[in-house]
RNA sequence: GCUGUGGUAGUGUAGGGGUUAGCACGGUAGGUUGUGGUCCUGCCGGCCCGGGUUCAAUUCCCGGCCACGGCCCCA
């Protein structure tokens, strides 16, 4: 018995039906908001993910050398292939871009409900504009695909990790990693704020003789939760820490452009601690969350990040864009469907469209199979019954695929030059002409 | 990387140191000559793998694998 490699997946017939409608409906939303779609190749060079993210990730990699002796990898993530496709193929079109994606990435880790190690992303990247209002168009394209998914209950934070690295360099912190350290201290202090690890906190300043106080000031940016209108407590808490206050700016102008660009999230929390661990991003950030799905619960994340650089691109930076975790949010509207009872996970995944159910019944099958072709060629989903079953057992076999309509065809209708078109719903019958456009009628 | 629970046909389950391992759904064939979703019957198909204890293991024990959770981590 051969199964399947752990942490993949086999889709089935109804589940891939369903993934199909979403990726669909994502790709009309992006369409929509102007971007347009790519594809890169599933293995790239093992040096464009370690240029972006570090030697430390080739653990977590699907890593290989080829028969050339190059070192290849399947890709853990879209943007840095999306990032070298540009420096490689569009440096000519006209800027900015606007890309979306979507394809399966790979990374060896733990596999559980929500986390695999073959998963699919979609995601888009604005490449090229920067500022509050490219920011904006980016969050509202989130926002746009998550609510015409039908997630509810989820939640948008957003936050701006330039001012947070702003004010922690204000407090002494080194953006440098100094020896017996791995990792810069403010890199320290924004994954235990990103946490809301306090005690940790607490001890680095310590360590590092940053003033009292400065801990229970940032508790309190924290704590903020709300829109637009925490920016006034936000300003407030900065001018106390002495920070410049041309970024928060920034951040109030990309709010209300928002607030114009998009309807308005379940719930919206401005929060200068989100601060999503990766140091490439450079000011806004945000993620989206579904809390019933636990620890697993980030469905989406993104923001303005410097990546250009490596590709000798440097004025195309800071680029915008975000990954939406395409399972995440599937696991999500499946558990939703299920608790608020509704009949569809992904709005548009059940087609309406009529199926109709061929069966050449003691006839030579050629006889019908012109008229098969000519009904699928006008676009018509047809069936054809190809086991020779009994009468009663076509029926069966049609009303199992999901047939709307059958139409037996026998010795006496070839004769006769008709077909019995039989309505599965109603049970209605009549005999029509084997004429496509005439039987098309019929189930109009 | 740590940890908890569990693994009986394709799916959902019953059972249990010696059984022809039961049931439901499913798939398939039929219920006499051209009409389905009901019903009846036959058939298909299973104790995760390896080792141990035992006269005997699917059942008890250990290890692995797989599944589902909780931590850690998450570019």
């Amino acid at each position: 018995m051969f199964t399947r490699p752990r942490g993949t997946r086999d889709f089935g017939t109804a589940e891939m039906a369903r993934r199909l409608a979403f990726e669909n409906l994502l790709e009309a939303r992006a369409s929509r908001h102007g971007f347009k779609r790519v594809q890169t190749p599933i293995f790239e060079s093992l040096d464009l993910f370690t240029a972006k993210s570090g030697p430390g990730v080739v653990g977590q990699l699907y890593a290989f050398e080829d028969k050339g002796g190059r070192k290849l990898t399947l890709r853990p993530e879209l943007t840095a292939p999306i990032m070298r496709a540009v420096a490689q193929e569009m440096r000519q079109e006209p800027k900015p871009l606007k890309l979306s994606y979507f394809g399966q990435c790979f990374r060896y880790e733990e596999f559980k409900t929500g986390r695999y190690r073959e998963f699919f992303q979609y995601g888009v990247e604005l490449i090229g504009a920067t500022g509050p209002l490219a920011d904006a168009e980016i969050v509202a394209l989130a926002v746009d695909m998550l609510a015409s998914s039908g997630l509810v209950d989820w939640e948008l934070k957003i936050g701006n990790v330039g001012i947070l690295r702003d004010l922690l360099t204000g407090l002494g912190l080194s953006g440098e990693t100094n020896k017996g350290e791995n990792e810069p201290q403010i890199a320290t202090a924004m994954r235990l704020l990103d946490k809301g690890d306090w005690q940790g906190l607490t001890e680095l300043f310590a360590n590092i003789g940053v003033k009292d106080g400065a801990v229970d000031g940032l508790k309190e940016l924290a704590g903020l939760a709300g829109g637009v209108e925490t920016l006034a407590t936000a300003r407030e808490i900065l001018t106390r820490f002495e920070v410049e206050l041309s970024s928060l700016d920034e951040l109030e102008e990309m709010l209300n452009s928002l607030s114009l660009l998009a309807v308005a999230p379940p719930s919206l929390s401005v929060n200068l601690c989100v601060a999503r661990g990766l140091d490439y991003y450079t000011g806004m950030v945000f993620e989206c969350h579904v809390p019933e799905l636990g620890g697993e619960g980030q469905v989406l994340g993104g923001g303005s990040y410097r990546l250009m650089h490596l590709f000798g691109l440097d004025e195309l930076d800071p680029c915008c864009g975000f990954g939406l975790g395409f399972d995440r949010v599937l696991l999500a509207l499946e558990a939703q469907a299920e608790r608020l009872g509704r009949d569809e996970v992904v709005p548009g995944e059940a087609s309406e469209e009529p199926v109709l159910a061929v069966v050449p019944f003691k006839i030579d099958a050629n006889e019908v199979l012109p008229l098969v072709k000519e009904l699928r060629d006008s676009d018509m989903k047809v069936e054809l019954e190809l086991r020779s079953r009994k009468l009663g057992r076509s029926f069966g076999w049609a009303e199992s695929i999901g047939a709307t309509h059958v139409m037996v065809v026998g010795p006496n209708d070839l004769q006769a030059g008709v077909g019995a078109l039989k309505n599965l719903q109603t049970g209605n019958q009549v005999e029509v002409p084997l004429d496509a456009e005439q039987i098309k009628a019929h189930l109009a």
